[in-house]
DNA sequence: TTCACCTACTGAACGGCGTTCAGTAGCCAC
DNA sequence: GTGGCTACTGAACGCCGTTCAGTAGGTGAA
């Protein structure tokens, strides 16, 4: 159904990440597709073409999105225990938030085309705390690393079950014990 | 070239999953096709469906085969920490050892077709060590997550130099540092 | 008023992908 | 011999991302 979409103003790069958010959401990465989108914006699908240069640019436009949409909880006046732990649940549930989100915000970060807000913010966050310069960055990759495995994970899960392959069950708060281990860690760099 | 097979005996999956894997070590994982492994065959793309049922059942196969070649360090006489370590080393090297490796293994792995192996290893270990056996696949699956994502981070970055986009330095040992990390978490829990 | 120009978009194609399927060649058991 | 099974061929199907010549509509200078 071509929606309402007025043909005296032009598309926009915000009406472009919204329809694909929206059809992520609805069918997932698979079957998020320039097509797709296209129809959904009642354009065709080379007209998409004009705004981004392909579709892993429209792509990262899209994880970044997903990240500035999650929650962002307050964290002054805490341990940067409890800062690192606050960001981390946030993106957890900013990426587990869209069918793929995981999978999608982690090869976004990791191709450089993306989605490197939470890897500044928990430098930040570390550098904060006196965690020595040189490991800083690792300790933030390590968390990320472990945040978007997880979710990958839990989302590839939730897909598996769905097309009838049994695998092993999980745990429901998996997560907070797996991200205590790792703050743990970085603990005790900062205790050397 | 279709090379010297043998017509009178028919193709196996051992044949299927060698020359897949030697056409991912030239290529990489997206011209990894159904169309490059049956030529390399001298058979037809169709052809392989009689061995696999899709392409993603003959991918868990080259998953499975890529850990299987990796290098196994013996690990008796160790500390768990070291035997941990040396088990995650291993494991890296594995997946690094072939283009988009890492992504590979860790797509299977979370999909539950294939590459299941480095996860009960490590459950064992972590066992052994008396972790207490509700936290032993929290941080087996961690440290999973940790090598991977690692691992899956150095090969995008590999890919994306090469096509021209300019990220961050990596420092050279990083993998080492977040292993520690991981692993000194992990003791903390067996602390308490 | 005319006309050139630019932006945004159309519509059709291109090559390549995974997958399916009817047909067939060769072999083996009876 | 002959029926049936296994392994494979060859050709298609539908879908994908991407490209590109063409065009409608607005704007600004002459």
């Amino acid at each position: 159904m071509p929606p309402p979409r007025n043909p005296r103003s032009p598309l926009t790069r915000e009406q472009v990440v919204d329809t694909a958010l929206k059809i992520l959401a609805r069918v997932g990465l698979p079957d998020l597709t320039m097509r797709a989108i296209g129809t959904d914006l009642g354009v065709q699908q080379s007209a998409l073409y004009h705004h981004y240069a392909n579709k892993q640019a429209l792509l990262g436009s899209v994880a970044d999105e997903i990240l500035a949409r999650g929650p962002r909880t307050p964290s002054h006046d805490m341990a940067w225990q409890e800062r690192v732990r606050l960001h981390c649940e946030d993106l957890h549930a900013a990426v587990t938030g869209y069918p793929d989100g995981a999978d999608l915000v982690m090869s976004m970060w990791a191709f450089g085309m993306g989605a490197q807000a939470p890897f500044e913010e928990l430098r930040s966050v570390l550098t904060g705390a006196g965690l020595p310069e040189d490991i800083v960055p690792t300790a933030a990759r390590t968390l990320l690393h472990f945040v978007y495995g997880h979710a990958y994970d839990e989302q590839s899960h939730a897909h598996a079950t769905r097309s009838g392959i049994t695998t092993a069950q999980r745990t429901p708060s998996d997560f907070g014990t797996g991200l205590q281990i790792v703050v743990t860690g970085i603990a005790d760099q900062l205790r050397r």
